[in-house]
DNA sequence: TGCATTTATTTAACATGATAAGTATTATAG
DNA sequence: CTATAATACTTATCATGTTAAATAAATGCA
C-alpha cells in the first residue's frame, strides 16, 4: 500500500494548517473564530446575502452557518433584513460595527499573506492556485 | 484587496472536503469518521506508538486523539499497553479486530483514490503533492 | 534526597463538522 | 383552489477542532 504521509487529503489539511497557525493567533486576539472570519469576509464581498449563498461563499456547511451566525448577531457584527418576496430567506448583512471589525483585521492579516508570498513565492504560489482549482473542477465535475 | 475568493487556505479546504467526499461515505458505512481511519491508519504504519507519536502521525491534536482512542477502545479495535520505562506513555495498538477492519477497508479506499488518479492524472498528482510539501516545509522553517 | 521544572496526557469549555430530522414557506400538479 | 412535493433554514446529536487548565510522571538541580 501506498505510504501513509502520501495521503492527500493528509497533505492539502497539513498545508492549510501550516497557513492557518499564521493567520489564527490575529483573528483569536479580535475574539474571532476563523469561519466567524469568513463569513465576514463573504459578506463584504456579496454585500448581503442570504444564508444559502452565504454557506457556498464561505464553504460552511448550514447548521454550522447557522451557530455562526447567532453568535455574530449577538455581537452586533451581523444584522437579518427580512424584506424578500420569499419569506423563508433573510437577507444577511454586516452593521456598522462588522465593517470597521472587517477593517481594522483585514489589512493586518493581508500583510501576514505578504509574508506567506514572499517565502513562498508567487510563481509557485500561482501554480499552487491553479492545480487546487483543476483539481476541484475535475472531481466536481465527475459527479 | 485581494478577491475573497483567491485565499489559500479556502482552496485548501475546498480541494481536501471534494477527495474526501469520495471517501467518507465507505469510511461511514463501517462506522468510522475520518479522524478515527487516520488513527487506525498510522497504527498500521507505525505498528504501535505513544499517543503523542500518534497525534504527529495522524495529524490530529492530543485532546482530540484522546477522545477518538476512547472510542476505538470501547470497539475494541485498539489496546493499551502500560509497559514503557516512561509510566506516563501507554503504547497503542491495533487489535486483531482491528487489524481485520484496516484490511476490509483499505483497499476499498485505494480504489477509490485510483479514481482520482485516473481522473486528475498522476503527473499533475504529484505535481500537486510536491508543491504541497514544499509549502508545508516552507511555513515550518521560518517559525 | 528534596523540590521546582519539564514533559505526556487528559479534562474542560466552547465552537465547528457532519448527518439526520424537523419546521415553515414556496412552488406545482391535478 | 388544494393536496403534495420541493426549498430554505433550523434543531438535534454526536464527533472533532481549539485553547487553557489540570494531572501525573519524569527530569534536573541545589
Amino acid at each position: 500500500m501506498r505510504d501513509f504521509k502520501h495521503s492527500l487529503p493528509m497533505e492539502l489539511m497539513r498545508a492549510r494548517e501550516a497557513a492557518m497557525a499564521r493567520f489564527r493567533p490575529m483573528l483569536r486576539d479580535h475574539g474571532l473564530t476563523e469561519q466567524q472570519w469568513r463569513v465576514i469576509r463573504a459578506l463584504v464581498d456579496a454585500g448581503g446575502a442570504d444564508v444559502g449563498e452565504l454557506a457556498r461563499k464561505s464553504c460552511l456547511l448550514a447548521p454550522s452557518l447557522t451557530r455562526i451566525l447567532q453568535h455574530l448577531e449577538a455581537r452586533s457584527l451581523i444584522k437579518r433584513t427580512q424584506n424578500s418576496t420569499d419569506n423563508r430567506r433573510a437577507i444577511i448583512s454586516l452593521t456598522a460595527r462588522g465593517r470597521r471589525l472587517f477593517n481594522k483585521i483585514g489589512p493586518r492579516l493581508e500583510s501576514l499573506y505578504h509574508v506567506i508570498e514572499d517565502e513562498f513565492g508567487m510563481e509557485r504560489l500561482e501554480a499552487l492556485y491553479t492545480l487546487l482549482a483543476e483539481f476541484y473542477e475535475t472531481l466536481q465535475a465527475s459527479r
